[in-house]
DNA sequence: GATGGGCAAGTTTTT
DNA sequence: CTTGCCCATC
């Protein structure tokens, strides 16, 4: 992260806050520190306090120091305490950054902004104070996509649905796609729940509303969506918090989805009429480039209509970047018809022109821009200060294999994620079943892993045990354990692990739970497992566990902790030296680069073809938006190239520039000089012969254990997933088979799936002796058990 | 119950 | 060309 206050960060000529020069400046004025540092727009934005305020901040002019210096003003003119701010942000990054600057402004006082965080953090706040009014137990299991896949597999097994034509994934987007605009299944439009396995769209979505309730669980999009569920079926728990938050500060608005709309919506309303909804959305509408994941520009184009009397300022000083640069990015933009409008300017240098290069195809490119890092570097550039953006993740392996190759440190960002890595992931689970022995879900991920021989059929057995009975897997298993429905070994097996689970459990309240965590590994062999593989891979694995408890000692207990790590944990790439970075233009929101070099403009790849399909007019308008995001997070130099020629899906195709391109204004773009370095096309013969046999070992670079472990893990998280294959009946039916309790009683003559036809000895509960013809004498449990008249 | 071969599909990503 | 996923085999 850098620096938030580091000069160019935001400002190339405003005094640093904090500093002597703005205390100095600030003494002189009589104004406070943060409202000396900040110019005449980003002032009024800060000391508008009364009332709806969007600040519409194009890139690099200050807009997180707006937010920050508000809630500083707010807070020193007593107009709120810090748990009276709602301060909203759409990532953790931007969460702990805003928290960081804050602090800086005001010293130790933010520790108080207790509602300062993400939209999913504050949902499952609130929901976890008031679970019991939507269903919930207030220790819930907050899902991720990967349990959410897996949990709709089930779904479409359980109904019969043709998984290869209906795939889960599909539906956990359309299911996302729904509760982004705030749709519960009954408002699903009967022509999208249609699209999907033949009009059984909204009953699949009604399904697994009804699994999450059964484990417990939500899904993100649910905190969302159960959170305005709450506060409009519970009036005084909604006027609570309405009197609560005097002050609401929205970052990032053009990024808003539906339901965070109606959620915002919601909290700012006020009981009087007079009362002013004291609503700041800061945000840019040429910045908006996540529509395809729900978020809604119109959210933030409608804001003055939705918020009578509405204050609207425009940011549009840029202390980022070069002359040539904002030029470029402007003109770019304006070609594009659903915006608000606004342009930016500096009074700084014009600086180097925005370059454009052609090339004959990727390898040439990654070859010319690794040249130019170097000369750059050369010349006392550092690598941290530069950044490639490319459109798709794929282009990225090329570039990697070149700076391998030149010995070139880099770094991706964007890579997976430490909480999304196989072990990772699997210890978690342990965790979440020490902590909540009905998450169904971490069962079923670890109770083979590592292999302990309880295989699909073990596992079939118990789960359709847990559904007869409606309990959860793991009780299901208990009552499987002291019974002979399962073969000895698996029985045994299960015996210990559970065992193992009790003793665990037992042992939450009396050792740190750190301490508890490393035993729980240990114990269940799931180091071991790793130990015996004897690779670097696993060593790396081991290391993560590591560092994974080593992060638990930052928690008070372990429910902290697990809820930190659904919502919160992040990444920490912390390799010494200084490195390029990699990354894709979605990536690179927010983040700002002396030089930034973008590859890949070409029709298809950018604006990308699917966009273009897809969307229309509106996926190009958002394809240029990303563009523009693209330049603009060059401070010094923006170098555009496009390829003649690439490869896509193993085939070469040959590609025209993008009309991305043909946007720029000639008076600040250089063409670059054909003939430097022999032309592109003599370099694309260098290439031809420089390369093809550079790569011997391939398969050994970083950029390729990557894609192999992200592979792998893939792979290997979805295989502990239970294929229920079982009774191809819905669940009403089978359930009508439970035996009601008294049912049996001794003498009577029964039948059993396995053993055959069998009498009644004797009766335990819901557990029966039972002499079978050919079986012999064997304890079973009644529901698997039928009457024979 | 584990392992390997064969086949579709192939942007962007946070929570 | 690659990669993930399903199914058939030992």
């Amino acid at each position: 992260m850098t620096d938030p206050f580091s000069p160019g960060d935001d400002d190339l000529s405003a005094p640093r806050p904090g500093g002597i020069a703005a205390r100095a400046l600030a003494a002189a004025r009589g104004s406070p520190d943060w409202l000396a540092a900040l110019n005449p727009e980003q002032r009024e934005a800060v000391e508008t306090l009364d009332g709806p305020l969007l600040a519409l901040a194009g890139a690099g002019t200050g807009k997180t120091r707006v937010l920050t210096s508000r809630i500083a003003h707010i807070l020193a003119l007593g107009r709120a305490r810090p748990h009276e701010i709602l301060a909203v942000t759409f990532t953790n990054k931007a969460a702990r950054e805003m928290r960081e600057r804050i602090a800086m402004l005001i010293g130790p006082a933010a520790e108080g902004m207790g509602w300062l965080g993400t939209f999913h953090a504050i949902s499952a706040k609130i929901l976890r104070r008031h679970a019991e009014l939507v269903d919930l137990k207030s220790n819930f299991t907050i899902l991720d996509t990967d349990d959410q896949i897996r949990l709709l597999k089930q779904v479409l097994k359980a109904e019969n649905i043709d998984e290869k034509r209906w795939t889960a994934r599909v539906l956990a987007y359309l299911i996302d796609n729904w509760k982004n605009r705030g749709l519960d299944a009954r408002h699903v439009p009967a022509g999208e729940a249609q699209a999907f396995a033949n009009g059984k769209g909204a009953a699949l979505y009604t399904l697994y509303q009804e699994r999450l309730k059964t484990l417990n669980a939500v899904d993100f999009g649910d905190l969302l969506l159960e959170t305005l569920r709450l506060l409009r079926e519970n009036p005084d728990v909604l006027r609570d918090y309405q009197q609560r938050f005097k002050f609401i500060l929205v970052d990032e608005y053009q990024d808003t989805n539906a339901a965070q709309y109606l959620w915002l919506r919601l909290l700012v309303q006020r009981a009087e009429p007079s009362q002013p909804q004291n609503l700041c959305c800061v945000g840019d509408d040429d910045q908006s480039i996540y529509g395809w994941r729900g978020a809604d520009v119109d959210n933030i184009l409608r804001f003055e209509t939705d918020f009578p009397g509405a204050k609207v300022v425009r940011l549009e000083r840029n202390y980022r970047s070069t002359g040539h640069i904002l030029a470029a990015a402007s003109h770019l933009i304006a070609r594009n018809r659903d915006r608000l409008g606004k342009t930016l300017f500096t009074d700084g240098e014009w600086g180097e022109k925005v370059t454009v290069a052609g090339v004959w195809d990727s390898e040439e490119e990654a070859r010319v821009v690794g040249e130019e890092i170097e000369q750059l570097q050369r010349q006392g550039a550092s690598l941290d200060d530069m950044a490639i953006l490319v459109r798709a993740s794929f282009q990225m392996r090329e570039f990697e294999e070149r700076f391998i190759n030149l010995g070139l440190p880099y770094k991706v960002i964007g890579g997976p994620r430490f909480y999304e890595r196989l072990e990772i992931r699997d210890a978690l689970a342990y965790l979440r079943c020490v902590a909540q022995p009905a998450d169904d879900l971490a069962f079923e991920r670890i109770v083979n892993t590592p292999k302990r021989g309880l295989g699909e059929s073990t596992l079939q057995t118990v789960h359709e045990y847990a559904r007869l009975s409606r309990i959860p897997l793991m009780q299901a298993a208990r009552a499987l354990v002291e019974t002979e429905e399962l073969k000895p070994k698996p029985r045994g097996a299960l015996r210990t692990l559970l065992g193992d689970f009790s003793r665990w459990s037992a042992q939450i309240a009396e050792k740190p739970h750190y301490e508890l965590a490393e035993q729980v590994l240990e114990e269940s062999g799931y180091t071991d497992f790793w130990k015996q593989e004897r690779t670097v891979e696993a060593e790396g694995r081991l290391e993560n566990l590591k560092e994974l408890i080593r992060s638990m000692e930052e928690f008070p207990d372990l429910g902290a902790f697990l809820e930190h790590v659904s919502l919160v944990m992040d990444v920490e790439n912390n390799e010494a030296g200084a490195r390029v970075s990699i990354m894709t233009l979605h990536g690179a929101k927010g983040l700002e680069f002396d030089t930034v070099f973008l590859p890949g403009w070409e029709e298809g790849l950018f604006p990308h073809q699917r966009s273009l399909d897809e969307n229309g007019r509106a996926g190009l308008e958002e394809e240029r938006r990303l563009a523009y995001v693209g330049v603009t997070r060059a401070r010094r130099r923006a170098k555009i190239l496009f390829a003649s020629n690439r490869r896509i899906h193993g085939l070469w195709q040959s590609t025209v520039p993008s009309r991305f391109v043909d946007d720029l204004p000639v008076d600040h773009v250089q063409v670059r000089d054909e003939a430097r370095s022999g032309g592109s096309y003599g370099a694309y013969a260098q290439s031809r012969f420089a390369n093809i046999d550079a790569f011997g070992s391939t398969y050994e670079t970083p950029g390729w254990k990557r894609a192999r472990s992200r592979a792998e893990q893939t792979r290997a998280s979805e295989k502990g997933a239970p294929s229920s294959r079982g009774p191809k009946t819905i669940e009403g039916e089978v359930l009508s088979r439970a035996a009601p309790a008294g049912k049996f009683a001794p003498g009577a003559r029964i039948f059993h799936q396995k053993f055959g036809s069998g009498s009644v000895a004797a009766v335990d509960g819901s557990k029966l002796t039972i002499d079978f013809d050919k079986a012999g004498r064997k304890l079973v449990l009644d529901t698997f058990v039928e009457l024979r008249g």
